[in-house]
DNA sequence: CAGCTTTAATTGTCTGACAAATGATTTCTA
DNA sequence: TAGAAATCATTTGTCAGACAATTAAAGCTG
């Protein structure tokens, strides 16, 4: 039995209120890992409902990656152990639409991420594995390859930031980042990189890198903050040089 | 029309696929907000399912907040805004659950609050408006008050704290941050709050509301980071009283 | 005992229907 | 004619019943 409040309001979709009871239970511990739920027809029993109804309540808790199912004998809905690789995506999307349609300008979004990601590299400095060096390397070294399409070159800063991140091997922190650092990465994308300026970036990185590598938290940390003040820079010539057109 | 696209696979849900349709439109730009999606009946003729198929696709849409319904002549399905405010509910639901349900500990958990939160306070004790300062204060006393919860003492906290945050005035960084100050609150309520550990706590509050008062980001920054050390103290002690039973 | 068949349970999808809500239209009345 | 009331058309919300597809377990067969 999910919840014994099975009085459900008229006032409202009966599928988000299954939905809601459902969630409540998973949320409250009613509901465990990996449990199965009762079969669709026993949940219409339970509350009431027709079958549609109550798969439309389903499919509510599996857009949200609470429940996955299966057909057959042994098959039914079961509760989802929510990963944080899984959470990554939504978060990401979130984040990316949040941006877009609040009109949320450039220097607002690049501010709330490289304050977040400066908070984060004292840890990295101090935890990094040779791993997360790597990425970081392998990446600076992309972006200074010639013929480097500019969405190529922010697909590989977004990779150099997460592995700078991800350094800190605090997974609740590479989650919470993920949205900030990848949501933004639709707006860099407006930017046209100069070769200027992207020696310019590849040199900060090199030059975090160095100071993550050293365990310094410190440099790195002052670095980045030289970094976010030429991005937000380089966007304010282009939106200028767009607004003039 | 959605998207031409129309060629759905047969290894996946339908629902699903034509949800992913749907949530690509809107993410690319070909659907904006507060357009109307074409009716159930219209989207079962284009898709080539029944209708039951496209609503169940359409709940997992609303699931996510990226569509409303609106029953009658001028109803329908609506391409929905994304606000901060609504889309803090997901974020502390979701990262509540991957707390949970991933037996991150205590301590990991803090420190990835707790960076983020003094990764905040400079730019707070710039920008804080009185409001800020009054919820802070207020919240200050409630703390203060003896016949108080551990449940309520909690809930204080966790507005005391996000009342600090948004005196970043970044809502990119007020939403970041919900989900890491608000998850850690069920683990918070496990512990039980002398009337010194109190004490200590609204004191630190305090102080670093006085901070921030006095436009001195780099004292209430370490400050926070005492709160910090003592909290996950006052955690320890409690979990390894726990263990010994 | 191994391999095949059957069976039962469960989700996925479809059809058709009616209820409820809601704005637009028409009709009626003063 | 102006305003109120009734009607209509459209659309989502819900229901009932059916069949297909999938899957594991049980039963059968050599």
């Amino acid at each position: 039995m999910i919840s014994m409040k099975t009085d459900l309001k008229t006032d409202r979709e009966l599928s988000a209120q299954i939905a809601d009871a459902i969630r409540n239970a998973i949320i409250d511990g009613s509901l465990i890992v990996d449990e199965r739920l009762p079969s669709e027809a026993e949940l219409s029993e339970q509350f009431h409902v027709s079958r549609p109804t109550v798969r439309e309540a389903l499919k509510r808790l599996a857009a949200q990656n609470l429940i996955r199912t299966r057909r057959g004998a042994t098959g039914g809905a079961f509760v989802n152990r929510l990963r944080f690789e899984e959470a990554y995506g939504q978060q990401i999307t979130t984040s990316t639409l949040l941006l877009s349609m609040n009109d949320v300008d450039f220097e607002t979004a690049c501010e709330a991420r490289f304050t977040l990601e400066r908070a984060c590299v004292a840890l990295s400095a101090k935890r990094h594995t040779g791993d997360h060096m790597a990425t970081m390397r392998a990446e600076i070294h992309r972006q200074s390859q010639p013929g480097l399409s500019d969405e190529a070159f922010c697909a590989s800063d977004v990779a150099f930031h997460r592995a700078l991140v991800d350094g800190a091997q605090n997974p609740v922190l590479s989650y919470q980042l993920a949205g900030a650092i990848e949501a933004i990465e639709p707006l860099m994308n407006m930017i046209t990189f100069s070769a200027r300026s992207r020696e310019e970036i590849v040199a900060l990185h090199t030059e975090i890198a160095n100071a993550i590598e050293a365990g310094n938290g410190n440099a790195a940390n002052k670095t980045l903050e030289r970094l976010a003040e030429y991005t937000v820079e380089l966007a304010n010539t282009v939106f200028q040089k767009r607004k003039q057109k």
